[in-house]
DNA sequence: ACTTCCGATCCTTGA
DNA sequence: TCAAGGATCGGAAGT
């Protein structure tokens, strides 16, 4: 039993990467004749996928540019997939207008790009990220790297998380514990040599910042 | 006389970008030293680059998530461009690995995804970026107000100097606050569900150590 | 990012 | 009711 569900365009048969999913039997897809985009992945999540000679022509042609605005308008994450190498199409293309339309989709539209080799890696694509669009990672990745098992250096990473390390050095020398610094007002904050207002008003607006769930 | 003014981070200069940047005279970059992101194309784009072995170090040392965290809870426009094929990268890393980073990109956190294949390409994308940032954009985006910080990421980041990610989470919904949750008592650490003795033992060890100047 | 491994936490049982 | 057992989750380390 496939673990997730997809939707795919009908003419997406003809590229060989549903092939290549029903093979691995990782996600499960369905059929459509979707108007925008080529899979989708997830209610929110779409992909518009372009064998690179097509990306290539859908650029003269200025379809890309519908598209992606029309895919940008209804979802709220769009990705373009292209497939194989664009700047190694035979076509009298400029490189600049193809990184002028590359750049027109990343900061304009604000869509991201993902390329692949072939169809078996755009398979496997679509898997991890039909998984991530559909469940998210399945756990929690940590912000910040590993960390240090002494205690002193502990403290000191730990307030590393409301400045820069050199200001968590002082803070800490102040105040001689973690609680302490993370309890102080804006008045003792400053008292600090090297901490002024500004870095004290900014580290007690982040410590009482109230999270709602 | 150059049309564009950007700002780079000064350890940038290592890159080969700048130069090739200078060569084109069609941007004037600006050094500074950034706290987060390397090109700074408008006020509120944000470009990180990353050399394709980089890209996969900070996947391993946990760098690239924290990075791309601050990255989006300070700018309007997020661009993680990758420079080189990390799929060539001669490290011990999974390919599904590689496929699961720039899927969590994509579609978790919604960051645009550019790749290069050198820094001479890097630099040209850069070029015409800016030009997009900067007048394509119009000016309603450009002249808003910076973004509000996302202070809610920044709290969870701080709160993971006590412990892993998860707990974090918990430990912020719980109390509502950075403040709250460093001053927390054992018994009060314990309501949280997924914290024991042990766990809130440590995080209160670590929060009353006493520092020595 | 993914995987594996281990210890902590929680939950169920059954005396 | 409470301890022991097992299932589950979270963190740390390695690729």
């Amino acid at each position: 039993m496939a673990e997730f569900q997809i939707t795919a365009d009908v003419r997406e048969v003809r590229s060989g990467v549903t092939q290549a999913l029903d093979a691995n039997q990782v996600v499960e897809v369905h059929y459509a004749e979707l108007p925008i985009g080529d899979y989708l992945l997830a209610p929110h999540v779409c992909v518009e996928r372009k064998a690179a000679h097509d990306f290539v022509a859908s650029i003269f042609d200025k379809r890309l540019f519908g598209q992606v605005a029309q895919m940008k308008a209804t979802f709220e994450r769009s990705i373009v997939l292209v497939e194989g190498d664009v700047f190694a199409t035979r076509s009298q293309i400029a490189p600049e207008a193809l990184r002028g339309a590359l750049s027109w989709l990343a900061v304009i539209e604000g869509v991201t790009l993902i390329q692949t080799r072939n169809s078996v890696e755009t398979a496997a694509f679509i898997e991890v990220m039909a998984r991530h669009a559909q469940e998210g990672l399945g756990y929690e990745i940590s912000m910040r790297g590993s960390k240090p098992k002494d205690f002193k250096v502990l403290a000191q990473y730990a307030v590393e998380g409301l400045c820069g390390p050199a200001t968590a050095k002082k803070l800490l020398a102040h105040f001689g514990s973690v609680e302490k610094v993370f309890a102080a007002t804006t008045d003792q904050l400053c008292e600090v040599k090297g901490v002024g207002r500004k870095t004290a008003e900014q580290i007690r607006e982040l410590v009482t910042f109230p999270v709602n769930g």
